[in-house]
DNA sequence: ATTGAAAGAATGTCAGACAATCCTGTTGAC
DNA sequence: GTCAACAGGATTGTCTGACATTCTTTCAAT
C-alpha cells in the first residue's frame, strides 16, 4: 500500500470551517457595518449546529472581527476613525520594521515571489477590479512579513490588517490610488531586492502613510 | 427607591467569567506548559456545562493561552525560546514607542498613577515576592500603554506579554534582577517625568532588551 | 522488547429545551 | 399628536443528553 501522503494534517474541524468561511464574508464586506448576525439564520445558511456556530463566533470576537453584547449577540462593528488611526499607527511600526529585516535577509527565492506578487498586482492595478486589488497587494505585504523573520510580527500584523480591510477596499477604488500604490510598492521592492534596509524602511513608511491617507479620503467622501 | 447604580454594565456571561478565571489560572502558571486540559475535568471544577466552557476555550485560544488541536483537546502552549524571542523583539518595538509618546502626552495625574506604581514596584523589589514583582511591574508598563494615546498598542502589547507571563515570573526570581529592573524603570519614569521622548525611547529599550537576556538566563539556567 | 489489537477515555458535533433578555408595535394617557 | 407603559415575539445564554470519531493506553502475542 502506498504511504498516506496525509502526513497527519490536522483534520479541518466544522469549526475551523466556519471561522474560515465568516471571516472571508466580513473581510469581503459582506456584511454591513454595525449589522448584527442572527445565530439562527446564519445556522441555518451553514448548515451546522448553534454551538458550533457559538464557538467560532467566540473566535472571530477574540480576533475582533465582531464584538459579542451579551444578550444582544454578534455584531460587525463599527470601525471608527479613531481606531482606524490606531491600527495604521501600529500598522505602520510593524510593517516598516518587516520591510527594514526584509531588506537584509530575504532569500533570492522568495524574492522571485516577491517580484511576482508584485506584478500580479500591477496586472490588477490596470483593471478596474478592485477585490483583486486589495488581495493581490495583501499578498505582497504577506510575503514581506513571512521574510522578516518574527513569526510575531506577522502574526500581529495580520490581525490588524484584517480589522482594516474594510477601508482597503474602498481606498483602492479611488481615482489614481491603485497606481500611485504600485509605484510606492514597486519602490518598497526595489529597496529590498537591493538589500537597502534603510530605504526600505523608510519606502515602506510612505506606503502606509499614503494608504492612511488614502483610507481617511475614502472614510469623508460619502456619509 | 435609590437609582439603580448598576448602570448599564452588561451582565458577566458564563463564559466571560469562565474566560477570566482560566486566564488568570493559566497566567499564574498553575498550568504545566504542554500539559492538557480535560474538558470533563474543567466543567466539573468551574460548575459549568460543556458548551459553555467551549465557547471559553476558543476565545482563549484565539489570545493564544491554550492551543487546541482537533481530537486531542485543549492544552498548554510550550513557548519555545524562538517564538519568545520573537515576542519580546515585537514587544520592544510596541513598548519603545509607547514611551516614546508617553512622554510628550502624559498628564500630570496619570504621571502621579506612574510614580506611584514605580513605589510599589520599588517596595516588592525589595521582598522576594515575586509573584507581587510581577504583578506590580505590569501596572507600571499598563499605565505608559494607557497613556500613549493609541488603544491598539495598548491591546496588542497586554496580548504580547500576556504570552510571555511564564517567563516573567522566573527571570524575575533570578539573583537581583528585582534591583536592575527597578533601576531601568526608574530611568524610564525619569525620562517620562522630564518629558524627554529620545530618552525615553533609549531607557524603554534598554529595558526590554535586559528582560529578554533574563528571560534567557531564566530558561537556560534549568530544563 | 516490539508489535498489534481491543478497551477505555476524550473530543467533535448535533438536537432540543427553557429561562432571561431584548426589540417592536400597539395601546392608552395626557 | 406625543410620549409612556405594555404585551408579544424574537433572540440569546445555558444546560442536558446523546452518539460517532478519534486518540490513548493496556494487555496479549510473537
Amino acid at each position: 500500500m502506498p504511504p498516506d501522503l496525509n502526513l497527519r494534517i490536522s483534520p479541518r474541524t466544522v469549526q475551523q470551517e466556519t471561522v474560515g468561511k465568516l471571516r472571508l464574508a466580513i473581510l469581503s464586506g459582506l456584511f454591513q457595518p454595525g449589522s448584527r448576525l442572527i445565530e439562527s439564520q446564519l445556522c441555518a445558511q451553514l448548515g451546522i449546529s448553534r454551538p458550533s456556530l457559538r464557538e467560532a463566533l467566540r473566535s472571530l470576537e477574540a480576533e475582533r472581527l465582531i464584538e459579542i453584547v451579551p444578550n444582544r449577540g454578534p455584531s460587525i462593528p463599527a470601525l471608527s476613525w479613531e481606531v482606524a488611526t490606531a491600527i495604521y499607527e501600529v500598522r505602520e511600526l510593524l510593517e516598516v520594521e518587516a520591510a527594514g529585516r526584509c531588506a537584509s535577509r530575504i532569500s533570492p527565492e522568495q524574492l522571485g515571489e516577491l517580484e511576482r506578487s508584485l506584478s500580479a498586482f500591477e496586472e490588477a492595478a490596470s483593471s478596474n477590479d478592485s477585490i483583486a486589488q486589495v488581495m493581490t497587494a495583501a499578498d505582497f505585504y504577506s510575503i514581506i512579513l513571512a521574510n522578516c523573520g518574527n513569526p510575531i510580527l506577522e502574526e500581529v500584523h495580520r490581525g490588524l490588517v484584517a480589522r482594516i480591510s474594510f477601508f482597503r477596499g474602498r481606498s483602492m477604488s479611488l481615482e489614481g490610488r491603485a497606481q500611485s500604490s504600485l509605484a510606492e510598492m514597486r519602490e518598497i521592492f526595489e529597496s529590498i531586492a537591493a538589500g537597502d534596509e534603510k530605504a526600505a524602511r523608510k519606502a515602506s513608511k510612505q506606503h502606509v502613510l499614503r494608504a492612511k491617507a488614502a483610507a481617511k479620503i475614502s472614510m469623508d467622501s460619502d456619509i
